[in-house]
DNA sequence: AATATATTCAACCGCGAAAAC
DNA sequence: AGTTTTCGCGGTTGAATATAT
């Protein structure tokens, strides 16, 4: 990696300093109502972009960097401003569990919400408010005692990133999600992993509770159709894929509800008769309702919703929906997720 | 009312990937 | 094909504000 601070021209080779990074005639900190009008004017007349150039051409002391800053999680016509709605922090909490602190991918599932928002807000107020209920945010487990060293020293370096704790499993072993490993290998050069990609769905099954409506058929499904590892290493690299992925995650409790409505009706003293209420539920709010997640594709199908692309992942649509009624043994797979 | 402490969130920083050259 | 530039991401910081003492 090169010094920001500084570049080289592929022409001259002189190395000068870039005016995005140079500490000299250039502002920091909060910005002025004169400075945001400027901004905002000059992207409205020439769009967005080339953020480097893009100070001089709108007489601004700013780096690029910090233009773009400003318009992306302030400026922007589309940002939505004020409290997170219940049913937006439950998707939060949803697809944390399933990416983790991807805060870009969640923050395009949730229309008018900056990463950057859903970042402080996780950082401040979600992850605070799992820790108060016993609920580890980083696994979305119950909480454990911290493993001792010698644990961590077996895990292989690959889990070890630097730049984040390691995760742990209930076992206090470090482990990712299949999720996680999707991102991961989104960009990373499948030989990363030699168990790749069946380990993800192995990952899936175990991590991801399997009875009682949170089945992985949708996810195993993909890796189950005669696909070698180099068509599904391919398949994994696409928006699509993961889509479905998540899509599939993110509803598979609603459509468990589904499924056991329509038993229900057909065999009405068939199950247990304690009606207990989602973990999920209680955790996040003190009202209790559900969120409806847009059903696979008609979310991200041939009509994008909520302005999102058509091969995009699920967003948020929909106001909150009436509380469902889980069985015990539902709550139970719940509980294993939170 | 004054001070200390906690919380929030806008903005900065460093890094890596992708695009451009 | 190799190098440079630009962009975007996630972690972190610190000023402003709120709350407690």
């Amino acid at each position: 990696m090169r010094n920001p601070s500084s570049t080289t021209s592929t022409r001259s080779k002189i190395t000068v300093p870039t005016p995005c990074c140079s500490k000299v005639g250039i502002k920091k900190g909060p910005w002025k109502p004169e400075e945001d009008e400027l901004l905002a004017n000059y992207i409205k007349k020439e769009g967005e972009g080339r953020w480097r150039t893009l100070p001089n051409r709108a007489g601004l002391a700013r780096c690029g960097k910090s233009c773009r800053l400003r318009w992306m999680n302030y400026l922007r016509p589309s940002v939505k401003r004020g409290r997170i709605a219940p049913d937006e922090e439950d998707l939060i909490l949803r697809l944390h569990r399933l990416l983790g602190n991807r805060w870009s991918l969640i923050a395009g599932r949730i229309p008018g919400r900056t990463d950057n928002e859903i970042k402080n807000y996780w950082n401040t107020s979600l992850s605070k408010k799992l820790i108060s209920q016993g609920i580890d945010p980083r696994t979305h487990r119950p909480l454990k005692p911290y493993p001792d060293s010698s644990e961590i020293e077996n895990v292989p370096v690959q889990n070890r990133n630097p730049k984040s704790p390691p995760v742990l499993d209930e076992n206090g072993r470090v482990y990712r999600t299949a999720a996680t490993r999707v991102s991961e290998n989104l960009t990373a050069p499948p030989n990363l992993d030699d168990q790749f990609p069946s380990q993800v769905a192995a990952d899936a099954t175990e991590y991801w509770p399997n009875r009682d409506g949170f089945n992985m058929g949708s996810l195993q499904s993909g890796y189950d159709q005669g696909k070698t590892d180099e068509d599904l290493i391919e398949d994994i690299g696409n928006e699509d894929t993961l889509s479905s992925l998540l899509d599939s995650l993110l509803n598979d409790n609603v459509f468990a509800y589904q499924q056991r409505q329509q038993l229900q009706q057909q065999n009405m003293s068939g199950l247990s008769s304690k009606l207990v209420v989602s973990s999920s539920q209680i955790l996040s709010h003190g009202n209790i309702w559900e969120a409806q997640v847009s059903p696979p594709m008609a979310a991200f199908g041939d009509k994008a919703v909520g302005g999102a692309p058509s091969n995009s992942l699920p967003v948020l649509t929909h106001q909150p929906a009436p509380l469902h009624v889980l069985t015990e043994n539902q709550t139970d797979v719940i509980n294993g997720m939170y």
